[in-house]
DNA sequence: GCCATTTTGTACCAATTGGTTCAGTATTTT
DNA sequence: AAAATACTGAACCAATTGGTACAAAATGGC
């Protein structure tokens, strides 16, 4: 009947993405965004609603990637070496660029908290999902013997968490790599003392 | 001469950083800061130049308020019981209000990181000033003998560091004040162990 | 009372914001 | 070729952005 193709919407998904990680929400316009994207405004609104919901979309998406990341690595690795996995993943292990733009759901707890209650909800929610995984591998640890009780898993997942938001914070102030380097692992140190 | 009172410049000010504090600097609009301000139009650009002199203005008081906290616990307490009364002076003891609301330095690092490098920067600076207050006060206390020599002054300073910046990230999270406070209990559990 | 000065209020500015509409152009299947 | 669909580009919208100009009102010292 007509034109195929759907263009290319998860390629245009993912530069928004990747525009609203770097600049965040109200930084960026929609001529920014179009310009990334690669598509026209009317397509835009076709295929993403309005700048909000494309948003929200990009949220999803970025929370879901990272929270796979975690889920990943539960199943293969052992959960005292999961911090240092995750860390090394999202932090060093990927280009300078990227890590430096810290954690989109980080960034956007922050900057909505006041302004935008339902978004800034949204990515503390998919914060939470990523802590939740963490804590059900060291319950699963602790009920095989393989890691120390002394603390409880929901309150051990609690700790990872919290060092990994200021991690996320200190990446995104500019400083050297090795510098970066030196806090990732001074504080992994840290979390080993407490597992 | 003339009309003398210099009207409540402090006032404005003042009212201003809170806004700028709870919103951030993009989403808060000249109109914003006029009406929490309480002045006109040109008042504002006559006392304060435009919006981005005045956020400097208040980066720079917000900075150096939270500085002096550091500063003055460091006079009177031991160096082990300096990131306890910080974390409870600026995360528990204050508002319910005021402690949701994070800490503006890091919002501001955050949100401007991509968009405003001066800005960003200029609140890394403040950070790092603080960074260096725990800095100091470790080396002191080491030097003394009040402290373990196991970890460099500054390492453990940017350990602390790490765990506030994660801290007042879980603060703008909308949470109960119980699990905050469990929160900080444990980050300082953990701290303890490595120092 | 008078003059100097600081404040206010308002009108105004150009630029940009997110969002809508629609005619026109591709592209595909029948 | 014809019909159906997908996309583009540009014009347009009202509202808001940060910033400027200026006359009128308020307040002080002489």
């Amino acid at each position: 009947m007509a034109r195929s193709p759907e263009f290319d919407r998860n390629n245009a998904l993912e530069a928004a993405m990747k525009l609203f990680w770097a600049r965040g929400y109200t930084a960026t316009s929609l001529p920014d965004l179009l310009a990334a994207m690669g598509i026209a405004r009317s397509s835009f609104y076709a295929s993403f609603g309005n700048k909000r919901q494309l948003f929200m979309e990009c949220l999803e998406l970025f929370g879901d990637r990272t929270y796979a990341i975690v889920e990943k690595d539960a199943r293969k690795l052992s959960p005292t070496a999961l911090p240092r996995a995750f860390f090394e993943a999202t932090l060093l292990e990927t280009s300078q660029r990227r890590s430096r733009q810290g954690c989109m759901l980080v960034n956007t707890v922050l900057e909505l908290a006041d302004v935008d209650e339902a978004l800034s909800q949204l990515a503390a929610r998919k914060l939470s999902a990523i802590e939740s995984a963490f804590a059900r591998a060291f319950q699963l640890a602790q009920q095989n013997g393989e890691m120390s009780t002394t603390r409880r898993p929901e309150e051990l997942a609690s700790l990872v968490m919290t060092i990994n938001l200021g991690l996320r914070v200190q990446s995104r102030k500019k400083q050297s790599r090795d510098t970066l380097k030196l806090i990732v692992e001074n504080s992994l140190s840290m979390l080993e003392l407490v597992a």
